[in-house]
Formats: structure tokens, C-alpha cells, sequence
DNA sequence: CTCCATTGTGAACGGCGTCCACAATGGAGT
DNA sequence: ACTCCATTGTGGACGCCGTTCACAATGGAG
């Protein structure tokens, strides 16, 4: 079915091939569809072709999946922010331009907590998970992380004179403060249940709200 | 321990007495050391001295139980914002103390999350838990939940001329996020290991922002 | 072509949530 | 005071989970 590689996948030979690649496939749907508490090491096993315990040569305990799941997922964030930002029309005037590319950030990441929520709960299920030694792991085509985005953002927002330098300090924890925020109230609180075209506007807002208050 | 009132406790008894409650505050004492996953049921029956399906007598499964126990997690954090007000200096000025007071909110949110991380996170584990019909049973000793003591702030900012009206519309929304993002990047964010001073002016800023920015 | 590190298997353990049938209990109604 | 029975707790079982141990198949290095 998964159509894992090398043909009619790990039926007929003892060897699968690419286990660790499909156990990794496996987990990034079942937290698609469940969330981080859905994504099972037996199941991932099972949707693989495979006992149980063989999992347990590519991932060290279901923590570990888990983990590569959650990097995964924080890639795909990353990858959606970039897109968002690349849809962005070219602006002649580069201040304005810096501010879309910040706004955008925002913007991408509760569009992608909406359109996929169970990538981003698991993407932040993990404690501080979010740069750190590895972040190749977790970022996007461009090679920069969720976080990273925000940064550079900022950064932007500095250069093109928006933002003063003495309020650049600690400005991404404000800033991701309140996209993430609104990000989890949309998913898992009272706002669930809003339409797409309040949830653009108060997003709207929200971006607005930081942009203006920072 | 526990003192699960008739003497010595359940032991002697085939009756317990009040199982419902027994299991309820292990629950709690369970969700405060690990977290909402850490609501076991077999461990809370375990810690009443009772059999494991006699939980099943006074919650209908696991996440009944762990319903219960959010809702007292969302009464305590109620009850440190009404601390947290109540420990404000009597103002001569109805437009300053109005601030102070929809400044408390967030303050007292926000350490309370510090303080209390696996009450914490309980409280928010179960999906548009944080108003309702019930709201009683999630409310602090002023009968208000959290997010009623936030509208509630925010009306005294508008009565008090700080905030105009045509901003009031949503938000809660807007401030609930940025102090809400605050407190998960504090606790199981990349702000996990500040200390309590930086912490406290991380806050002071956030809130700042809000009110700045709203 | 042989050896052996790598990768998958089989069986088992303890823990979990949950269900069923059964036993103790103590208050309501006589 | 005694009986009945709804309530509350028990014992045992099921299937699922993560995880470990000993063993078998494999295929590339020598």
C-alpha cells in the first residue's frame, strides 16, 4: 500500500531496505492524523511490515521516533513559513518588504497549525526542541528553522529601520509569544471552531498587535 | 496520610468513604509532579487502596478522571490571578488600578505556570476546557475561570477609558494569546531555564506589549 | 567463499485501560 | 428489628502498549 520502495516493499525479502525511512514515514502520518499521542511503535512496525522489535535497531525507544517525528514536523513549518514568504509579491520599497516578510512568518505559522494540527502539536511536544545542535534536522529547504525565521525576521525589521536596535533584544520570545498563542487557542481552544476567514482576521490582528506593540 | 476521613482510611472498611475524592486528589498530586500524562488510573486507585475498577464507579474512564482533575488544575490557576489581584496596593486612580488589575491577570498567569507546570499544562489538555456550561467547577474562589477574570479585566479597561471600544471586540483573544505563548515557551520552551528575574522581566515586557499593543 | 556485523524474528514481561460477573455493605421500607 | 436491593468495591480476564533477550537470516568485507 505505502508503496515503500523496492517494488512491492518488504514482503518477500528478509532485508526491508529502508526501515528507519519507513518507520519515519509512518510516524509523520500517524501524528497527521492523531497528534503526538497517536504516533505508536508498534503500529509504525505493523504499517511497515515488520515485528515489533526491529524498530528497535534504527530508534533508540519510541521517545527517539518521536523525536524524529517532531523534527520532521518542525521542518514542515518551516517549509511552509518559507513558502508563505515566497508567495510574497516583490515590494520596491524594501522597509515594506522587510515587514511582509515578518508578518509573513506569522501568518505561515498558525496557517500551517490550522491546516495541519496534529504536525503541530507534535512538532512542539518535545521541550525546547526548537534550535539547538542539530537544527538541520528541523528546518526547511532553505536550511533555517522555525525559529530561525523569526530571527532573521527580526533582523530585517532592525535593517530596514522598523523596529529600534534596543527593542530587538528578547524580541522574538514576544513575538512568538503571541503567534503561538493564538496558534494553539485556534487548534485546541476556544477558537476552534471559528471559520477560516475569522481565524485570517484575528490573525490579522494578532500580527498587527505585535507588530505595533513591540 | 491523606486522611481520607473515617480514621485510619480506607483499609479497615469495605466501604472507602469518599473514593470519588480519593481519587480525585491523587490525580492532582499525579498531574503536579508529571503532567496530564501522568493521570494514571490504575495509580490513583492503587493509592486509595482499592481495587482498579472501583474508579469506575465514580468516573466513567480515564478521561473523566483526568476532566476532573483539569478542572481543578483551571480553579488553582483562577485562584493565583485572584491572589495576585487581591495582593495589589489599594489606587486612588480608577484607570491605574484598572491596569493593574488586567496587568495581574497576565502576571499571575504566568507564574502561576512557573510555579505549578504540571498543573499547568492539565489545565490545558483537554480541548475548549477553559469555558463552558460548567464553569463552576473550573473557577477559583471568586467563581470566576481564568479566561472570565481576563473579559472581566478588559471591561474594567474600557470602563476606565483605557481602552476604546471598538478595539474590546476579540480581545481576549489577543492577550490570552501572547501571555498563553509566554507561558509554554517558559515552560517547555527555550525560556525553560531562565532564571526567575529574567524571567519576571520577560513577562513585564510581554504584558507591556500587550497593552501597547492592543 | 567464508566470516561476522547488521538487521529482522519469536517469545515473553510488566503496565496500562477496560469489561464482566460476583461479593460485601448499609440504608429504605416494612 | 429485619429484610431487600441499589450502591460500591473485588477478582479475573482481555487486548494493547513499550521494551528486553536470545536467536536466525542476510549480505558485504576479507
Amino acid at each position: 500500500m505505502t508503496g515503500t520502495m523496492a517494488g512491492r516493499a518488504g514482503r518477500a525479502t528478509y532485508r526491508h531496505g529502508d526501515l528507519r525511512h519507513a518507520l519515519l514515514a509512518a510516524g509523520i502520518e500517524m501524528a497527521r492524523t492523531g497528534g503526538p499521542e497517536a504516533v505508536v511503535l508498534r503500529e509504525a512496525t505493523r504499517r511497515a511490515g515488520v515485528a515489533p522489535n526491529a524498530a528497535y535497531r534504527h530508534f533508540r525507544d519510541r521517545a527517539a521516533l518521536l523525536g524524529a517525528v517532531s523534527d520532521a514536523a518542525l521542518g514542515a513549518l518551516a517549509a511552509a513559513i518559507e513558502a508563505e514568504q515566497a508567495a510574497l509579491p516583490a515590494s520596491g520599497d524594501p522597509a515594506a518588504a522587510a515587514r511582509a516578510r515578518f508578518r509573513a512568518v506569522g501568518t505561515g505559522y498558525v496557517r500551517f497549525a490550522r491546516a495541519e494540527p496534529g504536525l503541530f502539536r507534535t512538532a512542539f511536544s518535545i521541550p525546547d526542541n526548537l534550535d539547538g545542535d542539530d537544527a538541520a534536522a528541523r528546518a526547511g529547504p532553505g536550511g533555517r528553522t522555525p525559529f530561525g525565521l523569526l530571527t532573521d525576521a527580526l533582523d530585517g525589521l532592525v535593517g530596514a529601520g522598523l523596529l529600534p536596535p534596543g527593542r530587538r533584544s528578547g524580541a522574538e520570545y514576544l513575538a512568538w509569544s503571541a503567534v503561538h498563542g493564538l496558534a494553539t487557542l485556534l487548534i485546541d481552544g476556544p477558537l476552534r471552531a471559528v471559520d477560516d476567514e475569522t481565524a485570517e482576521q484575528i490573525g490579522h490582528s494578532l500580527v498587527e498587535m505585535v507588530d505595533h506593540g513591540l
